[in-house]
DNA sequence: ATGAAAGCGCTAACAG
DNA sequence: CTGTTAGCGCTTTCAT
């Protein structure tokens, strides 16, 4: 590794005190050095190609422009979204991320932390929350800048970026109810995840709201959002006698594990049943059929977590903040009138994810 | 944000000099203090739950155990889970990666790149290079410990973990042969990327080992991985006439943006047209029909890139090193014979991802 | 407006 | 084996 040049050389070439040189490159502080003296500074580093060690300023300011991410996974599209939008806002403000993945693992999750403590983050963004969550228990009582995204914690002490899931599953149902659905199931999340709890929650109400019963036995709890746990309960309500016409899924995944669960049976949807998934991750739009889904804006979210998180870190009295915004219902191919299946006409548009 | 705990507390709790609470809680130095202190020092330190400051301690050594990672775009699955394979076998020998979407601007790599280098990452691994890539010039002339990934750079100068797509590409052709198609189209990536470069070439020599003869106007090459780019061009392929029955595609992007392109004229694939994708992205056995394509090991190719990069970092002098991992071809739905397309069995198994 | 000097928290060279 | 001392490269008082 080549040998780096310090702010000293800079200094020496410009013919100037290290500090002089500091204050000339820094433009915070570059207005108190005469304006000649600055150009002689800049030049004398352009010329050196001189780059400021960001670590010996870190140690020296206390603050290293550096912020943690933790997640459960990287290939899990939804994710790969929120932290696009995260290193976006924060690199547009200087800031770096250091991603972990938690892959769910509680422990996994504290050793990133640690880890990320220990690089002096100057706060954290956790898409990884329970609702009742130990780790950030802590990062409370020692006061690490925190803002949640997706998820949230139930006593909501910490500041957020959430879904309204509320509408999200609500746009779902009265979707599905307006096709004509009376008996329909839900595949929930864990019911540790904020997720997993309110659209189940949103879900009953939603249902009681179009004046229609929700059958215990047609509600599911899967133990993870991914594909393997909709197929297996999905398969398990199946094989208990199909009594239902049509499905809402937890998320994405799961939906993707109905797919699965039908496929296995020699079922087809939406002709023998209707699936509508959450989140509207990256080539749902492409399953066969396409997804009915509530889109989120994960990007945005991921964004947003990152500005708040800014404004927290700037000012240490900024005032927790949950932010919620808006899902929409995304319809395409995987939901259809109950019984009276509607034939896919074969060659047609697929509906775009963008608008 | 909690007062951290710093080495002299810990030292002055256990009754020692802050070097000797040093070495001992560093296990390399560990074997020179008496096994007594060790134990005092590492009780002194759990008790106050004394954390290192990372950036203290990389100012001292010079050494960050970070390393930066340059891809084009987290959103796309195949970066993903290499980045994935790169965290994990960086996490594991105690390393944290620092992440930067290039989204294949050089401009926007340059600017990443120098905010890693100001951060003193130990080494670098590129997702991005170009066949002929300044950066990467720059990066060997300061002699920073570099590794590149998935794509490599034309003089074979640098380290780099790639897939045999001479291997790959033979697959696909033979697989499309086999089935009795003569007329083979290719979809080429850009060509200053070597991965588009190489399956082009790859594409000609399997198809001239097969005695075929590459019809130029059924070679196109396209400007991005992306589906745009494929639907585009495989759309004025088939505007100029359709006189090829089979399409590979320069990868899995690309050949979503042929199904677009099939869809949006009323034809249908494997029916009307057969198409091969290249990388096996997550979902893409999904699809509809569920994509034949070219298996890379995506984690693997990660995991060994940041292996090679570890290496290196520990010995200087370790030699340059190409790693080239085996691809295998994975047939699913979106191929058949021409002509006499076989109708695909409804209720049929998807061919899981992962045997 | 600039220079001198101190120090962020750690580790490594040097003594003893 | 352990303590002393110095210094990584920077920013920030404090003087002038």
């Amino acid at each position: 590794m080549i040998r780096h040049k310090r702010l000293a050389d800079v200094a020496r070439l410009a013919g100037v005190h290290a500090s002089t040189a500091s204050r000339a490159l820094n433009p915070e502080t570059r207005s108190m050095i005469r304006p000649g003296v600055v150009e002689t500074v800049l030049a004398a580093a352009a010329k050196l190609g001189y780059r400021p060690h960001a670590l010996a300023a870190s140690l020296r300011t206390r603050r290293s422009s550096t912020v943690g991410v933790l997640i459960p996974d990287l290939t899990n599209p939804l994710f790969a979204a929120i932290v696009r939008g995260i290193e976006d806002a924060l690199g547009a403000a200087g800031y770096t991320a250091i991603l972990g993945n938690s892959d769910n693992e509680p422990a996994r999750a504290r050793t990133m932390l640690q880890r990320m403590r220990e690089r002096r983050v100057d706060g954290m963004i956790l898409a990884t929350a329970q609702r009742e969550d130990a780790l950030i228990a802590e990062c409370r009582a020692d006061d690490v800048p925190l803002v949640l995204v997706n998820r949230t914690v139930d006593d909501h002490t910490v500041s957020a970026v959430v879904v309204d899931d509320a509408v999200g599953i609500a746009l779902a149902v009265e979707h599905l109810v307006g096709l004509g659905h009376r008996a329909i199931a839900h595949l929930a999340g864990p019911q540790d995840l904020s997720t997993g709890r309110l659209r189940q929650r949103s879900f009953a109400r939603a249902m009681a709201a179009a004046g229609l019963a929700v059958d215990p036995k047609l509600v599911l709890v899967c133990r993870a959002m991914t594909e393997e746990e909709g197929r297996r309960q999905f398969g398990a309500l199946l094989e208990r006698g199909r009594s239902a016409t049509a499905v809402l899924a937890g998320n994405d995944l799961i939906a993707m594990g109905c797919y699965d669960a039908l496929g296995a049976r020699g079922l087809s949807c939406p002709a023998a049943m209707s699936i509508v998934g959450y989140n509207d991750i990256r080539f749902v739009d492409r399953l066969s059929p396409p997804l009915t889904t509530v889109r989120i804006p994960q990007y945005d979210m991921g964004a947003e977590a990152a500005r708040l998180l800014l404004a927290r870190m700037r000012d240490a009295a900024a005032p927790v903040q949950t932010i919620t915004l808006r899902p929409e219902l995304v319809v395409r191919g995987s939901t259809a009138r109950p019984g009276r299946p509607k034939p896919p006409a074969r060659p047609r548009k697929i509906p775009a994810r963008d608008p």
